[in-house]
DNA sequence: TTACTTATTGAACAAGTGTTCAAGTTATTT
DNA sequence: AAATAACTTGAACACTTGTTCAATAAGTAA
């Protein structure tokens, strides 16, 4: 039988983010999507092409997230907060986990600047999505005329960079998810 | 002639920072250190056991340095200032790298809980060392009463790693050490 | 110098790695 | 049913990897 590409490289993608690119083998990936060498050869080409394409996928996947939350919510702000709170800085199996984009970035840093690239224009287009947001968040009055919507949205970046980072180094989710509000209020009273 | 230790986890921290710890060879840490493998191994144990070294180095001076700070400043607030713009928040080629601790926990999140656990230890040492700080100056009256140093330490932590990640990420240093005074002054700001 | 300890060397090894491909199986078309 | 195409299988291969160890060299003490 076909195997199911979406699963594929959606179970491909939580073993590339749990365990890194490199750490992870291809008698892993074929234990966990259960295909055999050559099928996976055939179908994805190679463990760097099947990486990319879960690298893109993931991007994907995100940016229309973003989008979604964008349009559930009426209030720029609060959509960034809830794609954030339910996608970024949130506890699976009571840990907080790092981007796959970022993580990425950090292992390939010095050994893979193709692969790296990729996951660099995924982090950059969400960063574009959370400008277009403070943008239409600063014409609704939501925040000062002074404030830079680029600016901010990088600071937002930042910011959630840091909140899984440190989730992601310490063991303390809940604590995290707090700062994660405080962060958001000392938006509002500053911009 | 005998090796210089110093100098050799010096190196093989460098080439460990620069690759990780998977991605670095041994091979690339012989000509790097320019020892022979039975030379390492008789001097470090392992590649493990030589990265364990090199991560309780790390650890050790940057706690070292940081202590450094607080004896050349009496402004306990401006001691981590200094800190961050020497030791973290930094351009080296005009690229703003990972904190080794945070990218080893990082790398070796799904791998290696016995390492990571090194490296968790040396980040917890350094907050430490930022809450004793906030405490100080917080009897100092350079920040208010009602502030919670604790939890200033794990902002200022949160602040750092957010900004190292985003500087890895894009290649845009100067941006990133600006948003480093920006952040120093919301907090003079806000707390 | 001689004897002894300590450190270095580099070829070799066993295990692990990404990848290939001829043979076999399943699906589709004629 | 027969022929063709598409996909899967798993043993095998070439290469890389961390590590070892007997032989050698360098340093130290008598």
């Amino acid at each position: 039988m076909k195997y199911d590409r979406a699963l594929a490289i959606e179970k491909a993608t939580q073993l590339f983010w749990k365990l890194g690119f490199q750490a992870t083998k291809m008698r892993d990936l074929q234990e966990e999507l259960d295909m055999r060498p050559g099928s996976i050869y055939a179908a994805f080409g190679n463990k760097e092409a099947l990486f990319k394409i879960c690298l893109l996928n993931y991007a994907e996947q995100s940016r229309l997230a973003l989008d979604k939350y964008a349009g559930l919510n009426s209030n720029p702000i609060k959509a960034i907060y809830d794609f954030i709170k339910n996608m970024a800085v949130k506890a699976e199996e009571g840990k907080i986990n790092n981007c796959f984009l970022v993580k990425s970035i950090s292992e390939l840093d010095g050994n893979n600047a193709h692969l790296r690239q990729y996951a660099q224009d995924g982090l950059k287009d969400v960063e574009s999505g959370f400008e277009a947001l403070f943008l239409e968040a600063q014409e609704k009055g939501l925040i000062k005329q002074e404030s830079n919507p680029a600016r901010l949205a990088k600071w937002m970046q930042i910011q959630v960079m840091g909140l899984r980072s440190y989730g992601n180094s310490q063991d303390n989710a809940s604590d995290v998810v707090i700062m994660l509000d405080e962060i958001f209020n000392s938006l509002k009273q500053a911009h």
